[in-house]
DNA sequence: TCAGATAAACTACTTTCGTCGTTTAGACAT
DNA sequence: ATGTCTAAACGACGAAAGTAGTTTATCTGA
């Protein structure tokens, strides 16, 4: 049975997890997800297939782990910090989301079927999610709403409005799309009442590297 | 291969879909859907197994055409249109969601692993979206938004917002929902300017039956 | 009504999936 | 260093997934 996959302490799974997803990610470039097999995975990250087993429920879990891990990494790289004041650390967000779907229709296309795209799209927006959820579960908001809905739905707006972006024709480049965006859903972040003690809050740090 | 699922003529290819969709909502009662094999559901729809992969790829495109196509029906029996102008018709839609959810939640749980849910997801969100769009396509919207990618914003934040409700432990009746998730969205939907040529739009109309 | 078209049934086959039980070997604490 | 714990390897198995080709039955249009 699967082991969470946060917080690994022994190196030899984090080893073989890391050959797995690294070996979907290399075979995506050339096959799209559906025409993969869990054999062609464990063949190129030379483990054995029933290794497999033992990390992962499926080919989707895996995915699910590559994309929710990969794109939360890409936060982290960015120092990407979102303390509950909105403005810079959510326009950083929007922008890695947009980087990210960039980079990983690079490959192979016709993933717009089965059950790819769905998957990839939930893992993307779960990070999002934390993310906003971790600025925000101190704050007030109006009831019956909740800091976790206010989180959630400004995840999935941003998600669906960069979607939209990327799957539009002749879009403009991701730097020019950041404020409209943002100021599509600053709407719903101001939602939340003030930062507990202090009425003014510094802006969020972000650097890109 | 599989033919498209809106507009069949064929009385035998509608009957068999019909019958593979109602056997697959049947044992999602009973089973969870990971735990569903393709053989289950074409012994309850009395239709070879075969005739299965003329119609869906795999189970999960069976499970995508029977949420998109049961969420639109919904909508379209309460009668909800959107034609832009937002509150009624917009509440209308959370309030379908909000009862989609927790109808297909009734039977066999476990559902949050595999690739159930996401799929289930997109299907709905897809739905929402194309209800939207309907309404929005003909109203400026500020560049370089476009109509599109407000009403696809929208749909997710909808979604989002209800989805983050039903997974509230001691969650409120979804009627005291609809606003304050209708007052967390509107601030999208009015970055859309007024419809073309008339200022003032009657509200639309929605009927629950 | 009849003829052509085509969906469905059916059989058979290969591939992939997922699991089980055993063995091997690497990680970690003492 | 040494012993214990446990992840990984391995082989084998049955079940399910897909695919291919042929036959049958039904719809559709003239």
């Amino acid at each position: 049975m699967p082991i969470s996959d946060c917080e690994v302490r022994d190196p030899r799974i984090r080893r073989t997890r890391q050959a797995l997803q690294v070996a979907l990610r290399d075979l995506m470039q050339q096959k799209s997800f559906e025409e993969i097999s869990v054999q062609d995975i464990t063949d190129l990250a030379d483990v054995n297939r029933a290794t497999f087993y033992d990390h992962y429920n499926d080919k989707f879990a895996l995915l699910d782990a590559m994309v929710a891990g990969g794109f939360h990494r890409l936060l982290a790289e960015r120092n990407v910090m979102f303390d509950g004041t909105c403005p810079s650390a959510a326009s950083a967000i929007i922008l890695a989301a947009c980087d990210y779907l960039v980079s990983t229709h690079a490959g192979a296309e016709c993933n717009r079927n089965s059950a790819f795209e769905p998957l990839m799209e939930a893992g993307i927006v779960a990070a999002i999610q934390r993310t906003l959820f971790r600025g925000l579960e101190t704050r007030p908001v109006p009831a019956p709403l909740t800091p976790a809905i206010v989180a959630t739905t400004t995840a999935w707006a941003i998600y669906g409005a960069v979607k939209q972006w990327f799957y539009t024709p002749d879009r403009p480049p991701s730097s020019e799309m950041v404020q409209p965006i943002l100021q599509l859903i600053l709407g719903i972040l101001q939602t939340a009442g003030p930062t507990g003690p202090h009425d003014h809050v510094e802006p969020l740090t972000v650097s890109h590297e």
